[in-house]
DNA sequence: GCCGTTTTCGGCCCGACTGTTTTCAGTCG
């Protein structure tokens, strides 16, 4: 059955097909639909056998002739628009992403003058120089593919957040010690602690930019200059990363921060209701609209000229003027959160630092790098109160999991570590038990029973079938000793996809057996992910943020596992670890 | 092609930068 980032991908090319052809409006309409379903935690499939073609129309973006053509996706694994467009223009799309300023328009031209179809075509065109001599090209243009073409072959792609995000606080820091820059802040997907960003967009208030954009460009991990002017710069890292900067006026901060915050459609959202309210909205601020005239267009116009600002200085005040609340930036999705602020109901999110434990721990004792002693002073460090140690089990022989003897062996060493760190940290006896073919288990319940903290979870057989891997998913937490189902879906982001699973029938299991599901933190695994997470929360199904710390270093990843849960809706209270230990053990064991 | 406490028809977000132009289209975010 067709999945719904297939489907998403086959309307995004449709939006790039129509584009191509300067159709008006109808490439904004695929292009949106296709985001919002990549974004849908339910498989299109299961809710079209729910509800049939009604229950597609009811997908925010979707009308009768798109969902007729996701029902005919869903029938066929084919869309016949899809096809023809593709036959009209045989281009490979998705082998020109990344290939930074050539747009659908550029690759038609292309296309059409020089028969390219794909990157590799594109290269030998640019090699010989043929590309200049195209009307709208030039030698600037032709320079500028072939580098391009060199960065897509060496990057590709998008970084998982937390491998890339050290990097990006560097460069903050640094910017932030120059005297000219008077305040800084990153903004954009970043700030929005999306799993993986695609570039980074800083922003800065400083009385002398070009100062600051010349230290800017000239920084050495600087690979590329893409644009270099007074408010805005643009470079690209030596490890791929594109960078921008901005500088702005105070009095226009909030608004520049909102709006290269994002996302794009919170943005679009914004503005829309800025206009019903007769106001203007733009990166400069919040103008009135009325009495006044629009200022002539062209290069260096700015936006609020002739307008009377009405707010701009901080985003507090953008969302009041617009009657909302205040809507934190991890929600800022146009996912519901913007109806939410104007009935003034959005939820309390959990804040950074309200972790007081973390239920995923692997030592020496089987693949982490070190002691039950380490792990433990270096929570300490971090403020955690209590941790549990969850190393894995026999199954996975490779890395000497433990089994009944061994796990034994490893108690005596637990109940002495903590006479010994007695008042400074809680360290909690428990599991990373493997979850087997039949969904038993790879410890006795005699074990198990007598276990603080029993996470299961799945390290084999990821190619059953999705009915089988719930079913055995399901059996594992009916069992009574089991507390957790760590990393509920085994993604890998950028190297492997979830196993083939009925989540949602997962979670309504979970809710009837008290299971709590994890937000395993571990940077490229984010599993449960935003829109999963939020999920258990309207389920109100209890949820746990782990580390799943292999060394002393990876504890600091709950942070990137804290993001996700805001980014999921959760409140404080969603999250067992928030609790004190004895709170959090009596809720486990109840 | 979608959508509606201004609309079931007539709208659809907005500005900076670049390259190739001599007033603007394309791209990006």
């Amino acid at each position: 059955m067709i999945s719904n980032s297939e489907i998403a991908r086959v309307f995004s090319e449709i939006a790039e097909y129509l584009e191509m052809q300067n159709v008006p409006f109808k490439p904004r309409a695929y292009e949106k639909v296709a985001e919002v379903i990549e974004g849908i935690s339910e498989e299109i499939s299961e809710l079209y056998k729910r509800g049939g073609l009604k229950a597609l129309e009811e997908i925010p973006g979707v009308g009768l002739s798109i969902a007729e053509k996701i029902e005919e996706l869903l029938k066929t694994g084919r869309s016949k628009q899809h096809e023809a467009l593709k036959k009209e223009l045989p281009v490979d799309l998705s082998s020109f992403n990344g290939v930074e300023g050539l747009g659908p328009k550029g690759i038609f031209t292309l296309y059409k003058k020089l028969g390219i179809r794909n990157l590799k075509d594109l290269e030998k065109a640019a090699k010989v120089g043929k590309i200049r001599k195209i009307e709208g090209f030039g030698e600037k243009s032709e320079e500028n593919i072939l580098k391009g073409i060199e960065f897509t072959k060496k990057s590709g792609g998008r970084f998982v957040l937390g491998s890339i995000m050290p990097k990006i606080r560097e460069i903050e820091n640094r910017l932030k010690n120059l005297k000219e820059v008077q305040k800084i802040m990153v903004a954009g997907s970043v700030r929005r602690r999306k799993e993986t960003i695609g570039d980074c967009d800083i922003l800065v208030i400083s009385e002398k930019p070009k100062s600051v954009m010349d230290y800017f460009i000239s920084m050495p991990e600087v690979a590329r200059v893409f644009a270099h002017g007074e408010t805005k710069s643009a470079v690209k890292l030596a490890n791929g990363l594109d960078v921008d900067l901005r500088v702005v006026q105070e009095k226009s901060y909030g608004a520049a921060l909102n709006y290269f915050t994002g996302s794009k459609d919170h943005n679009i959202a914004l503005r829309e209701i800025a206009i019903k309210k007769g106001y203007k909205l733009n990166e400069y601020g919040i103008f009135s609209t009325k009495g006044g005239s629009l200022p002539a267009g062209g290069r260096g116009a700015s936006g609020g000229k002739g307008f009377k600002q009405i707010a701009g200085r901080t985003e507090e005040e953008i969302y009041k003027n617009l009657g909302l609340e205040y809507i934190e930036p991890e929600m800022r999705e146009n996912t519901g959160e913007i109806e939410l602020a104007k009935e003034k109901k959005l939820p309390k999110l959990i804040n950074y630092g309200d972790l007081k434990g973390d239920l995923q721990i692997q030592t020496n004792w089987t693949d982490g790098a070190n002691s039950i002693e380490e792990m433990a002073e270096a929570a300490v460090k971090l403020g955690l109160k209590y941790i549990a140690i969850t190393d894995h089990t026999k199954r996975l022989a490779m890395i000497g999991g433990l089994d009944e003897k061994k796990i034994k062996r490893q108690w005596k060493e637990i109940d002495a570590m903590n006479k010994k760190m007695a008042g400074k940290i809680k360290i909690l006896k428990g599991t990373e038990c493997d979850i087997l073919k039949d969904g038993t288990l790879d410890l006795p319940d005699k074990i198990l029973e007598k276990l603080d903290v029993v996470g299961v979870s799945i390290h084999s057989y990821f190619n059953l079938s999705r009915a089988d891997q719930t079913k055995r998913i399901e059996r594992a937490i009916r069992n009574k000793n089991v507390d957790i189902l760590f990393h509920p879906t085994g993604r890998i982001i950028n190297k492997r996809p979830a196993y083939e699973l009925d989540l949602t029938k997962i979670i309504k299991t979970a809710k009837e057996t008290g299971t709590v599901l994890e937000i395993d933190a571990f940077p490229d695994r984010l599993d449960l992910k935003d829109n999963h997470i939020r999920q258990c929360v309207e389920a109100r199904v209890k949820l746990t943020i782990d580390s799943d710390a292999h060394s002393i270093n990876h504890l600091s990843y709950l942070e990137y596992g804290l993001a996700q849960a805001r980014r999921g809706w959760a409140k404080k209270n969603d999250i067992i670890n928030t609790w004190e230990v004895k709170k959090m053990m009596s809720f486990l064991k109840k």
